[in-house]
DNA sequence: TGCGTAACTCGACACCATGTTGACTCGTTC
DNA sequence: GAACGAGTCAACATGGTGTCGAGTTACGCA
């Protein structure tokens, strides 16, 4: 957050500049977004309530965002940003195990949600109404089904797993579940897995959806 | 929407009544409702859209329903009775086989929300905001849950069924799957499972989690 | 037949949130 | 010191929600 006090535009060592700098207000809005939506739902926060957060007046805040939902789509890029590079770092590191490398996966893709709860519960709100948020939240979903199911496939190549559903499906199939049940568990309501067990809960229906072949019951 | 014409209030044939009754007029609201949902979202729909669907004037809706919310929900009861119903169906019949048991019962499932897609899409927009139609949701979730609880721990007593994970968390995360996959396949945004597919993969996934015991992989 | 009441209806209002406009301030640059 | 661009906000337009109070109509009952 570079707060200015002192080095804001040109002016010498020690002059405190008379306002703030654009790029301050710009992150004073978006740190009072993740502040506010810890607190509250994204329904009942205002742009004036982000305005009056970042000390200006709701006509500046058009000046910065041109909507709310604008300022919840900044904050999400940087969460995808994480979500890519932890999936790249899972997917790109050997497993010593496929329990492992299925457990590293998980756990990744909670993580990564976890470390922003309060932006994961207002993604989900906000994918309902609004179209881009929609989009954004898709081509992260996407990139985590090609990645598992690519996984999928190189366990039946070599041997591990039996054939069954087709790897894709099988891979849409799990992390809907994944994000379904992270959702409940976040926000507590309806039944949920407590946090505590949600990761080996869901680790053991992968593991057997994908390892364990079912023949005829 | 049944057209009162002629044999509204009391009046004796062929007398056209003056207005519609009371009744004709909460039907007509249910009734717009629902085909609006069919065309767009909730979220763009009014309730003044709703009341001139229905003949009447804004204030007039609200002499009905107390919110467009409320309209939702009144809905909704129809589907949660219907689900119920068949839920009841398909645990009270004895299946022929364990397969045969829980595709009916993904069947049924599926069905319930295939039936009123348009209300079921609208219910996850509305679940996110508003409170009652969250704890609509839960209770209805939770009676799924509780079966399927039931129906996993009468398979690993009579021994068809290995033991593993809680079957109560097991039930969450597989029901969770079952919705968020539904809905995805509904709306057809982000990453889904062609509705051809979506009962097969689903009791893909729920057979080998229920009765593919995997140990260590 | 006429009257009271309850059901029903809606124009007008108060309120709140969003997004836009246009005039203003203030540093920076030439 | 004029011109410029970034930043700022009062005031406005718009569109939605929910309420109030003054009506109208149907109907049971004296």
């Amino acid at each position: 957050m570079s707060t200015a006090q002192g080095d804001a535009p040109g002016t010498g060592r020690g002059r405190r500049p008379v306002r703030p700098s654009g790029d301050d207000r710009e992150l004073a809005i978006l740190a009072t977004a993740e502040r506010l939506l810890s607190e509250r739902s994204l329904g009942s926060i205002s742009v004036d309530d982000l305005a009056r957060g970042a000390g200006i007046s709701r006509p500046t805040f058009y000046f910065y965002f041109s909507s709310k939902d604008a300022v919840l789509l900044s904050l999400l890029d940087r969460v995808v940003a994480e979500a890519d590079s932890s999936m790249r770092q899972v997917f790109g590191t050997p497993a010593t195990s496929a329990r492992e490398g299925w457990s590293r996966a998980i756990t990744a893709y909670y993580e990564t949600f976890r470390r922003h709860r309060a932006l994961t519960v207002a993604w989900a709100e906000a994918r309902t109404t609004n179209a881009e948020v929609r989009a954004l939240w898709s081509s992260v979903f996407e990139r985590w089904v090609q990645q598992c199911a690519a996984a999928i496939d190189a366990e039946r190549a070599r041997g591990a797993a039996p054939q069954g559903l087709p790897a894709r499906d099988l891979a849409v199939a799990l992390t809907s579940m994944n994000e379904r049940v992270l959702y409940a568990t976040f926000t507590g309501d309806g039944p949920s897995v407590p946090e505590s067990d949600v990761v080996d809960v869901l680790l053991g229906v992968w593991l057997s959806a994908v390892y364990g072949a079912v023949g005829d019951v």
